[in-house]
DNA sequence: CTGTTAGCGCTTTCAT
DNA sequence: ATGAAAGCGCTAACAG
């Protein structure tokens, strides 16, 4: 592996002279600097990253450290990977299945010297987990749990979203509303703030809600909502709404529904959270709330951009507002 | 920050012999690792990676570098992840914008040198650009295009898959089945290996192919699917069947043919390929090639593994076999 | 089994 | 403007 020491030979100079070029630190002589890049050219030189790391404490690189690859953090993935490269450093993700253990070790001191910043994506993590984290790397958590207050923190505004899809719903005569994979339980946070703006919608409206409609979903999937769903269908309970806690749980209720010949919007309306890009194109268009990606992730590197430059300031924690999209299988739909 | 030598001090011993207590690499005496780990556990310890990155020149961290997070690429990395772990590494994910440049910027020394190796999943180089790639670094390619034979490469069965959806398709009566994405030209080597399994499909049930309903896709995203579609319905172009090259591209022509009042699979027959994990549940079921993403994921990380370990052998170039998953947008569908 | 010595490749500091 | 020396924190190799 050719080394800096091999450029500075090459060029006729001290290698103190090679890091100054390629580092544009301290101004160099023309001439030097020009046969400086031409060795480094010549021989085909590269940077070795750790050893600048070790040296200078920065790697330029940010890690994403989210519970699984697919879908909702794909698509956040894509929407922040821009914002940190024009920040001049690098993005990589890290998956810790939604699991407490992985995403306590994404936050332990080994891995976070490797990287300049962090945004986690926290699952798993409780309060009390959390407060045992010390460290002084940028960090910025995403995700719907409470965390401690010294924690910089974006979240959605999950509560006022939940009630806008079934505000929406209600309007168009929805009376029985199905509140699939809401919570009643501190330990979905997100689920459990869903289903408040699930009841506060039917509060607005002067409705009662029924506690028998929020049926929780296993672990989330496609397949636990279609088989959550096709029970519900089978034990005969009345419905003639379903606001589902994400469009992947709307997406196998959808499919439940249509496999039992129930029509949507017709026979019953149906809403999701999130907005994928699917949500879209699935026939006949999945209402849902809009996730606000994009401000979910301007404010979160903006946050962690802050502490990065160093400029820092007391923890924020930022609520993202979201939106509803309105599509063809809610009755207001096109 | 705590360093390995505080340890050492605490407990009583030299650096070296704290070294060997956490790399388990040459037997300590059990009073000795005792104090060690009590001094590592009173002084919350943990290893600098980079220091020992540095000396070591080893990171047991594998990046898998894709053109997006999405879809396709998010669920083979969730794939990809437990086979990795299971090697005692971590995964990393790496994102190039489907971008030439940026793929060579994931094969340059710099990155190579941070990883133990690399899954490199190729959109945008070419045979020309690949070929000027020189590392020793283990490398495995992943995707459609050809590669320099030297390189490791894992690819789908592309034109059996296609030819299996279309005859499909055939068998139950389609007849002018539209190829939605796929293409004539060598840029587009897998839209173009998907059209020969269409053609193919075609000729083997003793049918003529029209080039008439080869019809490209820009960017390959449902939206520019959806628009295409709309135009090709507008245009009162004849067809029965679409045999879309990716799924995520059948939810897009999905999307235009609901739309248009066109019946699916009555009046047209769809099919797609990934086999996303969606596509079984976007009503009426996306018949779908399924890409396996499993033994793509095998096969990748054993050749990987294989390089990693030091026992190389010469390049393979595999071809993983793909299957049709029959659902409800086709006639044989349930 | 434990310790000493050397050095991975770079950048910081200070001298010239 | 350029260079020499020191050392970031760790582990390989060898000595005791």
């Amino acid at each position: 592996m050719v080394k800096m020491a091999d450029v500075a030979r090459e060029a006729g100079v001290s290698v103190m002279t090679v890091s100054n070029v390629l580092n544009e630190r301290i101004p160099v002589g023309e001439p030097t600097r020009a046969r400086v890049m031409a060795a480094v050219e010549a021989l085909g030189y590269e940077v070795n990253l750790t050893a600048r790391n070790l040296r200078a404490g920065r790697t330029d690189t940010v890690a994403l450290v989210v519970p699984s690859f697919h879908d909702y953090f794909g698509e956040l993935a894509d929407e922040v990977a821009p914002l940190i490269e024009a920040g001049g450093r690098h993005l990589v993700l890290e998956r810790t299945s939604a699991n407490a253990e992985q995403e306590m070790e994404a936050l332990s001191v080994a891995r976070l010297q490797i990287y300049d910043g962090v945004l986690l994506s926290i699952a798993g993590l409780d309060l009390e987990l959390l407060g045992r984290v010390r460290t002084t790397k940028p960090i910025v958590l995403l995700g719907e749990r409470d965390v401690p207050d010294h924690f910089n923190h974006v979240r959605l505004a999950n509560e006022s979203g939940a009630r806008l899809a079934t505000a929406h719903m209600i309007e168009h005569g929805a009376r029985r509303i199905l509140a699939l994979g809401c919570a009643f339980d501190a330990a979905h946070v997100m689920a459990t703030d869903r289903r408040v703006g699930w009841e506060r919608a039917h509060h607005a409206a002067g409705l009662e809600v029924d506690p028998a409609l929020v049926v929780p979903v296993g672990d989330y999937t496609s397949l636990s909502a279609y088989e959550t769903m096709r029970e519900v269908i089978a034990r005969g309970t009345a419905f003639d709404g379903v606001f589902a806690v994400t469009d992947i749980v709307a997406l196998g209720a959808l499919s439940a529904l249509v496999e039992s010949g129930l029509r949507v919007p017709v026979d019953v309306q149906l809403a999701g959270f999130d907005n994928l890009d699917m949500s879209r194109f699935i026939p006949p268009g999945i209402t849902s709330v809009d996730a606000n990606h994009k401000g979910v992730a301007e404010a979160a590197v903006g946050l962690l951009q802050r502490q990065m430059e160093g400029r820092a300031g007391p923890a924020e924690h930022l609520v993202e507002p979201v939106r509803l999209v309105v599509r063809g299988s809610t009755r207001g739909g096109a």
